[in-house]
RNA sequence: GGGCCGGUCGUCUAGCGGUGAGGACGCCGCGCUUACAACGCGGAGAUCGGCGGUUCGAAUCCGUCCCGGCCCA
C-alpha cells in the first residue's frame, strides 16, 4: 500500500509541476501524515462526543468484491435488462392458488418474511391476512400491507427481504410481528445459512439467480417471466453490483452538518459559478442520507474507538486510551474498521493549515477565497468541505467555488478510466509542451460545458503561441535595447499615428472585457480576449501598419512612439497572458526591454492605463474596410500576385476622402495597389475595372490583363443581397406597429438604414449598366 | 421516475429581445509581400432541432414535442 501511495503520489506530484501550476509546495501535505492522523481522530471523537457520530445496524451498500461497505455516492446506478420472475406463493392451506409476486432476485427468497400489498389494492383486498408458504421451503409468511409498496409494479404483490433490501427494511421495521431473519448471503454474495435449502447454499448470487428460477420452474412455481430494464447499483470501484446488507456500521448524522452550508450558499456567503450549480447543491443537501463513513478495507485511518472487553463500553479517543474509563478494565479491543478517505479530505481547507492548532498558517490562509474544481466532486468533497468547515471553524473555506467542464475526447465521450481515453498530462506535455496544454484547456473549452480536447485542440493552442513567438520576434527586431523598460502607456495626441491611438484604444477595451470575464469566472472569455487581441488586433492590423514607423520611414518622433506603443502592448498583454501560458510569456517578456524580476510578480495591468478612443476606432473602420475592400477586388479580378495595379475611390461618406488621404501609404501598402484616385461625383470610372459599393464609398481596381471576366459577379451577388435587405427594411418601415410601439432610435436607424441601401443599390445598377458583363472584359 | 444542461455553417462553438448571426478547424482559390507556410490574403458555407405562442420586432422570452449529454432516485 505504501508502495502504491509512492508511486502515484510521485506521478500527481510530478503532473502538476510539469504543468507549471504555481503551488506552494512547502505546505505540500499527505492526507496520512502525522498531522492528518491527528486531526482525523480528534474531529472523529468531537463529533462522536457531540452525538453526530454514531454506530447502528442500517441497511448498507456492500460491495461483494471488495468486501467493504461503501457510501451512496460511491454507487453508480445504470439501466439494465433484467429477467423478472412472475412466482407464485402457494396459500398455505393448500387451496388452490396463491398470491403471484413479482421479482427479479428469486434467489433471495430464502430470506423472505412476508409478502406485502397495497391497502388500497382491490386486487389483493382478500388476500391480507392470510398465510402463503415461500416456495421451496417449508417456512409460511403472511401477507401484510403496506403503503409504500408499488401497485403498478409487477401484480402490486412484493416479496419481503428485510436484510437484502433497504425498502424491504423500510417495511419490515413499520411492521409489528414480523421476526427479522438471519442473513442468507455472505459478504462475498453468496447463499448462505439454515434458511438456504442444502443444494442452494454456497451458490454465488448469479448462479443461485439461475438454479432457483429452475426449480421454480420445475416445481411449478413459476407463472411467467418478463423482461425488464431496471436500474442497477454498481460500486464504482470495483464495478461490482452493490448488495444492500443490514451492518453495523459508523454514521455521520448530517442533517445539523448541513444546515448552515446550506444557508451560506443561500445568502450568497459562499457563491458558486456558474450558479445554477446551486439548484444541484440545494436539491442534494436538502434530502441528505446519513454518511457511512467506516470501511472493512486495510487501508485508511483507524475507526478510533477502543471497547472494553469487560463492560463493553465504546471509547473513542485521540489518543488510544488504556483503560476503560468506566470499569478500569485493562482488557480493550480496537474497533476493527478504517474510515472512508474522504473523512480526511473534508478537513483539508484546515487540516493542511494546521489545524487543531492555532497556526500562524491557519490565521493567514484561512478561509481560502477560490475553490477550483471538478463538479463530479460537487457532493463528496466541495459541501462536505463546507460542512466541515463550518462545524469546526466556524466559518466557510472560501467564498468562490468555480465548478469546471469536464473534459471529453474528441469522439464527445467523456474521459475515464474506464474506457482508456485520459491521456496523461506529462505525455501532452512531453509531445506538445506544458503551455499548449494549458491554454488548450482553457480556450476552447466553454465556460460550464464539458469542453472537447485533442490532437485539433491542442494545434490550435500551439498555433497561437507560435504566433505570439513570432510577434515578440518581430518586436525584437525593432526594439532597440535599453530603451526605458516597462514604460507607462505612450501619451498620444491628435497628432499621433492613427494605428497607435487604435491600438491603445482597443487594448483599453480588451482590458476592460478580460478584467470583467475574469471576475465573472470565465476563464474561456478571457483567454478570447487575449487571442482576439494578439493575432488579429496586434498581429493582423496593428504590426502592418505600424511597420514603416517603425522602421524609421516616418521619422525619429514617429519612430519612438511606435516603439513606445508597440513595447507597451506588448508588456501588458504579456503579463495578462501569464497566468494562463506562464512559461513562454515570462520567456519571451525576458527577451523584450522589461523593469523587474519577473512576469509571474509583475502587477497586473489596468485598463486605465490607456483610454478608449472612438474617433480613432470609427476611422480605423474606414481604413480597414478599404483595405479588405480592394483586396477583395485584387482576388475578384485575378490580378496576378506580383502586380500592383492602379486602384480609385469615389467616397460617399463624410469624413471617408479624409481619412484615406492620411492613411494613403498604409492603404496602398495592405491592399497592394499602386494608388488610390479620386473619382469626381458623375465621372466616368475606367471601363475594366472591378468594382466594389460600401456603404462608404465606390472602389474600383484596374483590370490590365486578361481576367475571367468575372468582376461583375460579385457586383450582381451583392445587388441581390442589397435588394432583399432593402425590401426587408422598407416592410419594416412600412409597419404601422413598428412606427408607433419602437423606440424611437431604433426607428431612426431603420430609417437611416434603408436610405443607404438605397443609394448603394442605386449605384450598383448603375456600375451594372456600364460595367462589363460576362466576358465583357475581353 | 425527478432534476439540470445542450441542440446555431461539414465539425467545435460565440451571440441569449432591435433585425446584414461572429470566430476556430476543415474546404476552395491565390501567395515563400523583409515576424510568422504551425503563416498571409480572399472566398464558399447556417431557413439558428420541430411546432405553437408573446411582441411592432424572436437564434434570443414562454409553452410543447423530438434528439443528445450529465446528475439524482
Amino acid at each position: 500500500m505504501e508502495a502504491w501511495k509512492r508511486e502515484h503520489e510521485t506521478r500527481i506530484v510530478e503532473q502538476l509541476r510539469a504543468g507549471g501550476f504555481s503551488v506552494d509546495w512547502t505546505r505540500y501535505r499527505y492526507t496520512m501524515d502525522a498531522g492528518s492522523v491527528r486531526a482525523t481522530r480528534e474531529v472523529f471523537v468531537r463529533l462522536y462526543e457531540e452525538g453526530l457520530i454514531y454506530r447502528g445496524e442500517r441497511i448498507v451498500n456492500w460491495d461483494p468484491v471488495l468486501r467493504t461497505a461503501i457510501s451512496d455516492l460511491e454507487v453508480k446506478h445504470t439501466e439494465e435488462p433484467a429477467e423478472l420472475l412472475y412466482v407464485t406463493y402457494p396459500w398455505a392451506d393448500g387451496s388452490a392458488g396463491g398470491v403471484v409476486v413479482a421479482t427479479v432476485r428469486p434467489e433471495t427468497i430464502f430470506g423472505d418474511i412476508a409478502v406485502a400489498v397495497h391497502p388500497d389494492d382491490e386486487r389483493h383486498r382478500g388476500e391480507v391476512g392470510r398465510s402463503v408458504r415461500v416456495p421451496l421451503t417449508d417456512r409460511v409468511v403472511p401477507v401484510v400491507v403496506d403503503p409504500s409498496v408499488d401497485p403498478g409494479f409487477g401484480n402490486g404483490a412484493l416479496k419481503l427481504t428485510p436484510r437484502h433490501d433497504p425498502l424491504d427494511f423500510e417495511i419490515f421495521r413499520r411492521q409489528s410481528g414480523l421476526p427479522l431473519p438471519p442473513s442468507i448471503l455472505s459478504p462475498t454474495g453468496h447463499l448462505e445459512g439454515d434458511w438456504v435449502p442444502e443444494r442452494f447454499r454456497g451458490l454465488d448470487r448469479e448462479k443461485a439467480r439461475g438454479e432457483v428460477t429452475e426449480a421454480l420452474r420445475a416445481a411449478g412455481h413459476l407463472a411467467r417471466t418478463e423482461r425488464i430494464v431496471h436500474s442497477v447499483g454498481r460500486s464504482e470501484r470495483s464495478d461490482a453490483v452493490i448488495e444492500p446488507m443490514l451492518l453495523t456500521q459508523w454514521f455521520v448524522r448530517m442533517g445539523p452538518l448541513a444546515a448552515p452550508a446550506i444557508q451560506a450558499v443561500r445568502d450568497g456567503a459562499v457563491r458558486f459559478h456558474p450558479e445554477r450549480w446551486n439548484l444541484t447543491f440545494f436539491r442534494w443537501m436538502e434530502s441528505l442520507q446519513d454518511w457511512c463513513i467506516s470501511r472493512q478495507v486495510v487501508w485508511g485511518h483507524r475507526v478510533p474507538v477502543h471497547y472494553c472487553d469487560a463492560c463493553h463500553r465504546a471509547i473513542a479517543r485521540v489518543d488510544p486510551p488504556t483503560e476503560c474509563p468506566q470499569c478500569g478494565g485493562r482488557q480493550l479491543t480496537a474497533d476493527p474498521d478504517v474510515l472512508d478517505t474522504w473523512f480526511t479530505s473534508w478537513l483539508w481547507p484546515f487540516l493542511a493549515l494546521g489545524w487543531p492548532d492555532a497556526t500562524a498558517d491557519l490565521a493567514a490562509y484561512y478561509p481560502a477565497s477560490v475553490l477550483v474544481t471538478g463538479r463530479d466532486i460537487m457532493f463528496f468533497w466541495v459541501a462536505r468541505m463546507m460542512m466541515a468547515g463550518f462545524h469546526f471553524t466556524g466559518r466557510a473555506p472560501f467564498a468562490d467555488v468555480y465548478f469546471t467542464g469536464m473534459l471529453r475526447d474528441e469522439e464527445g465521450r467523456r474521459m475515464s478510466k474506464h474506457l482508456g481515453n485520459s491521456p496523461d498530462p506529462i505525455d501532452i506535455i512531453r509531445t506538445w509542451g506544458a503551455d499548449t496544454m494549458r491554454f488548450a484547456l482553457l480556450f476552447p473549452n466553454p465556460v460550464d460545458q464539458d469542453g472537447s480536447f485533442g490532437t485539433g485542440t491542442l494545434e490550435g493552442a500551439r498555433n497561437f503561441l507560435t504566433k505570439l513567438w513570432n510577434l515578440v520576434r518581430f518586436a525584437l527586431g525593432h526594439l532597440p535595447e535599453g530603451e526605458p523598460p516597462r514604460a507607462e502607456a505612450p501619451r498620444l495626441t491628435d497628432a499621433s499615428a492613427l494605428e497607435n491611438r487604435w491600438i491603445l484604444s482597443r487594448w483599453s477595451r480588451t482590458a476592460h472585457d478580460l478584467d470583467s470575464a475574469l471576475g465573472a469566472f470565465e476563464p474561456t472569455r478571457a483567454a478570447g480576449q487575449l487571442y482576439q487581441f494578439l493575432w488579429h488586433d496586434v498581429a493582423d492590423a496593428y504590426v502592418e501598419m505600424a511597420k514603416d514607423a517603425l522602421a524609421g520611414a516616418r521619422g525619429p518622433a514617429a519612430q519612438r512612439e511606435a516603439r513606445a506603443t508597440l513595447r507597451f502592448v506588448l508588456d501588458r498583454t504579456l503579463t495578462q497572458l501569464h497566468p494562463m501560458v506562464p512559461h513562454v510569456t515570462e520567456e519571451l517578456w525576458h527577451a523584450l526591454p522589461h523593469a523587474g524580476d519577473a512576469l509571474a510578480v509583475a502587477p497586473w495591468p489596468s485598463p486605465t492605463e490607456a483610454v478608449p478612443d472612438p474617433a480613432a476606432e470609427a476611422e480605423m473602420d474606414t481604413v480597414l474596410e478599404a483595405v479588405r475592400t480592394l483586396r477583395n477586388l485584387r482576388a475578384e479580378a485575378r490580378v496576378p500576385g506580383a502586380e500592383v495595379p492602379g486602384a480609385l475611390v469615389r467616397p460617399s461618406a463624410p469624413g471617408v476622402d479624409e481619412v484615406l488621404a492620411a492613411q494613403e501609404k498604409v492603404v496602398l501598402r495592405l491592399a497592394r495597389v499602386r494608388d488610390l484616385r479620386r473619382l469626381a461625383p458623375g465621372a466616368e470610372p475606367p471601363a475594366r475595372a472591378a468594382r466594389a459599393v460600401t456603404s462608404r464609398g465606390e472602389f474600383f481596381v484596374e483590370v490590365t490583363g486578361p481576367t475571367a471576366g468575372a468582376e461583375g459577379d460579385a457586383l450582381r451577388r451583392e445587388r441581390e443581397r442589397l435588394v432583399d435587405l432593402l425590401a426587408r427594411a422598407r416592410a419594416r418601415l412600412g409597419d404601422a406597429g413598428f412606427l408607433s410601439r419602437a423606440p424611437p432610435a431604433v426607428v431612426q436607424d431603420a430609417e437611416t438604414r434603408a436610405k443607404e441601401l438605397a443609394e448603394r443599390l442605386e449605384r450598383i445598377d448603375r456600375h451594372l449598366a456600364g460595367a462589363p458583363t460576362e466576358g465583357g472584359a475581353a
